[in-house]
DNA sequence: GTCTATAATTGGATAGAC
DNA sequence: GTCTATCCAATTATAGAC
């Protein structure tokens, strides 16, 4: 039972942060109250703020793409990938009792204002997330169990834009269960 | 030939600032500089930056409601109803030398750090769009110029999403360019 | 309606003791 | 690795003169 170290227990809180709120309302005393430690000593860590985004970025991406991997490695139909690869997205709107975007959506609608590093780990994450996406599909075509106009790089334009971009809508109106209903409307429309 | 009063150059640069950065990164410095009025000038027109916000929405949503209420009423087939009401998202990304996202998506994004009375007007963006989008899938469900699984209501908050969504995640790689490629092939995916 | 001046707070960041 | 103390800039907002 080891206690969770505190460069740990930062990155959780501003990733929380983010999620909830974006980086830009995101500030290093909302960390230093949810950690109990001083502002300062944050700054140990993670000498400025983009060098914590920019870690939170690479820790997240780390985490994410390692569970997009198995799904797309995994002995499965496309459809039922396709199914669980929303069922990620779903789950981090459902984590905790606010909606929490995808850290990398905030931050997308953010991305103007990141530095420089950070801005460009983002577009990587969507890129990389765009290609798993497209292997699902073309796996679809293949097996015949999709169906769908275009090819399986821009249908993946389309679903990670939808999936992506869409759990920042849903928390406008009807949260996690409209997520659901658009998901599978979604998938109803590229089923074979 | 009558100059443009203050008030409104002060709303045209702050939905521009909003448009770009977001709410949270939007400053009454920011507006001062590119007014060219001192800040405290600006608290004369809005109180507060909750003030400002609250009239900006007001001011978008009926603009943008109206452009999308003369489609909706056109004598127009219902798919190219639905190009139109993409070309107004595209149109908006568009805008100037950088991508600008549509104010209403801004904002959705940041919800939680909004005053009650903005969020409110937001959500009733989102409503109103869905709903005005609803209507010209029945329309086409009806004259059987589209067709799609589900109700125009579940397609309608799909589409919705995909574009107020979309226009965040596009500006993060291929931008306008790839916002059109992603709205043809939703088209094509409901397409009769 | 715009200005100067200023308040009051918060933001990110640093120096140096422990 | 954390603390106190401090700095400096930015932020929203107000008071009162012109």
């Amino acid at each position: 039972m080891e206690a969770i170290d505190t460069r740990t227990r930062i990155l959780d809180t501003a990733q929380d942060l983010i999620q909830r709120l974006g980086a830009n309302a995101m500030s290093y005393q909302h960390i230093s109250d949810a950690v109990g430690i001083r502002k300062a000593s944050i700054h140990h860590h993670f000498a400025s703020k983009d060098d914590l985004i920019e870690a939170l970025i690479r820790r997240y991406a780390g985490y994410f793409g390692g569970l997009v991997e198995e799904i797309v490695k995994a002995d499965l139909s496309a459809p039922e990938k396709l199914r669980r690869y929303c069922g990620l997205f779903e789950g981090t709107l459902r984590q905790g009792s606010h909606d929490r975007a995808c850290p990398c959506a905030m931050l997308g609608a953010e991305l103007a204002t990141l530095g420089s590093a950070a801005a460009g780990l983002i577009r990587e994450f969507y890129r990389d997330n765009e290609k798993r996406l497209a292997r699902i599909l073309a796996q679809g075509r293949q097996e015949r169990s999709l169906s769908f106009a275009g090819s399986p790089a821009a249908t993946a334009a389309l679903i990670f834009a939808l999936l992506e971009g869409g759990m920042l809508v849903v928390r406008v109106n009807g949260g996690a269960k409209q997520f659901r209903a658009i998901t599978e409307q979604m998938i109803a429309l590229v089923g074979s």
